[in-house]
DNA sequence: TTGTACGCGTTATCAA
DNA sequence: TTGATAACGCGTACAA
């Protein structure tokens, strides 16, 4: 009793049996007033408004584990990232797609939880910050390439409603959503062709993942009756040199297309080669970029696409929402990039 | 029956009770077992060996909302902030406060959840975004300073664990926790008074803000032995002229001191009246900003301090735990910033 | 139209 | 050393 009381009096968080006391009903008409009345049952208007009154006086506000675990839903979506969410070092990564996240998540009455995969503590379970956590929340957004597949992959087979943020095929039956790189890749050689470009080489790094093998995917479809090499780079620096690009002229390569990643290896190593060659583009010869540049290499504005950070969150948000609500959902997981026209590629020069 | 037995079917997880019976033992005992045994009571080897082979056997989680209803917490901090969390326009303001924040959080085990001010659907409360949303987390920050004030009074007075970033004194029991502007400012008058100044002027803008009268507050303790003077400008634009500057500069005053805002009109006004009566800082005088320049004007650096944004965030939530674990928080709310030269301060000219 | 009774999965108390 | 049993706060058939 007392060990009640003092619990009570220390969360001093109202619950509906307190709201029903003070509207002179029972607990479960509460219920059914703050719940929406889904059934559909009739209340008496007087009733609905002193039960309305009395919670508002006291401020009541469900408890979403108790909602979760009688009702099976909170209205709450998660956000689970492997690393920090908001990263210090790493160019605000996933910021532009949380923008997206939240408006859309906000925009159909869902709040946003936040779990942090390095989450000390681990509470009794497996090892480090275990996924589990993420069911107190109705569905989940999962974000970055490091969330350990295992543990996904046996969430998503009990069922629980999880979208993947970022193309990931490793799990049959995961659901994703992800920027079109082949298409938005095969996009930008199209381009180039258009301005005449018949020999292009792709500059990517030596790098399994799926957003790199997809741009290649879409260049090599792409440059079709044109002629295109690939170059996977295990270091950038050593491998892209004045001599390479040099030769690579020689040989009648007019256009130099490369890939975004987290340090933008690839592209440094071109621009510096193609510096130090003094040449400049988009004179002498076109360069572009798959993906956004850095910030402290924005000029010149390279061509290329953009990847809609914050559409992709969005769409994230409303096929995780179709989950909930269909129980499946019928969505085209990608989004399309947005062609950047930028001011490194021009007309291949005269042959 | 059945209702149960589809139940059960569609979540499809096991639960204590199943590992019990394969185990051959009580529901009870496996709770024992799995949760870590926290009272200490002995358990023969081989009931956990069983107990925990079986619940491997079925790869048992336990449930989150179940485990948090029963502990009468969720482990979750709120962030309420009455602007979007993610604003798009305003230049990533809170950011640099939510790396502290969830770096924190993280570290102490607490996921965070993302209330929205502004939100949409509201559930029953009053009218627009109700504060009591944020009942759902076990405490909650708050950010910015347009929350409502009655709303927090009731929230903080019903015993909900908030703290708020940011000065905030109308609310007697609020906690909050700010940067030291006072202080910081005195910093950057004693430096400029070490330079030599000796008649000094601060420029702010007709604010009521808190963070602006304590860096007045601090100025005129700090101004001492010097001669300092304060402009509260309606419209910096129109009253800090090239006509202004003249007749200070004629009065002695070498050092001009403005406050960092939103906009920065004070900062904005101060310099344009500088180019315009074409001077240079700090040859001719000396220039501070009271805060961080924003990113159109980062260049030359402005003498001054930096507000430690991370800290303050990683403040709060210290605070905020040590409020609900300890009940009450023994801190100390003023964060101090640190001192950042510049370039736009100098020695005073001579006489 | 409202109230009773029970279950959701877990933890914690107290007997056995 | 283990097992009933009672909360935790809420939703919901079912009875009144």
């Amino acid at each position: 009793m007392d060990e009640r009381g003092v619990a009570k009096a220390r969360r001093g968080r109202p619950r509906q049996a307190e709201v029903a006391r003070l509207a002179g009903v029972s607990q479960t008409t509460v219920s059914l007033v703050l719940s929406g009345n889904k059934q559909g049952i009739a209340l008496h208007p007087d009733t609905r408004a002193r039960v309305e009154q009395a919670a508002r006086q006291l401020g009541y506000v469900p408890d979403p584990a108790a909602q979760r675990l009688a009702a099976a839903r909170n209205d709450l979506l998660g956000v689970f990232s492997f690393t920090a969410t908001f990263p210090t070092d790493v160019a605000h990564s996933y910021y532009p797609i949380l923008v997206g996240v939240e408006k859309e998540a906000v925009a159909r009455g869902y709040d946003l939880v936040l779990f942090t995969g390095s989450s000390s503590a681990p509470p009794q379970g497996d090892g480090a910050g275990s996924l589990d956590r993420v069911r107190l929340a109705d569905g989940c957004l999962f974000l970055g390439r490091h969330v350990p597949a295992e543990e996904l992959r046996r969430l998503v087979e009990q069922g629980y409603p999880a979208v993947h943020i970022g193309r990931r095929d490793e799990l049959e039956s995961l659901v994703w959503v992800g920027a079109d790189y082949a298409e938005a890749t095969a996009e930008v050689v199209r381009r180039l062709a258009g301005l005449g470009h018949r020999r292009m080489v792709l500059v990517c790094e030596q790098d399994e993942a799926l957003a790199s093998t997809d741009r290649e995917r879409g260049f090599r479809a792409a440059v079709g009756a044109a002629d295109g090499s690939v170059l996977r780079a295990a270091e950038p620096a050593v491998e892209i040199t004045v001599e390479w690009l040099r030769a690579q002229l020689a040989a009648g390569v007019t256009a130099f297309v490369a890939e975004e990643t987290d340090t933008c290896a690839a592209w440094r190593a071109l621009l510096k080669a193609v510096e130090e060659a003094q040449l400049t583009a988009p004179e002498d010869l076109s360069l572009a970029l798959l993906g956004s540049p850095p910030t402290d290499m924005a000029h010149p504005e390279p061509t290329g696409f953009s990847i809609p950070k914050a559409e992709l969150g969005a769409a994230a948000v409303r096929t995780l929402t179709a989950l909930l609500t269909s129980g499946a959902a019928d969505y085209s997981p990608l989004v399309p990039c947005e062609f950047r026209p930028g001011h490194t590629a021009g007309p291949a020069p005269a042959t």
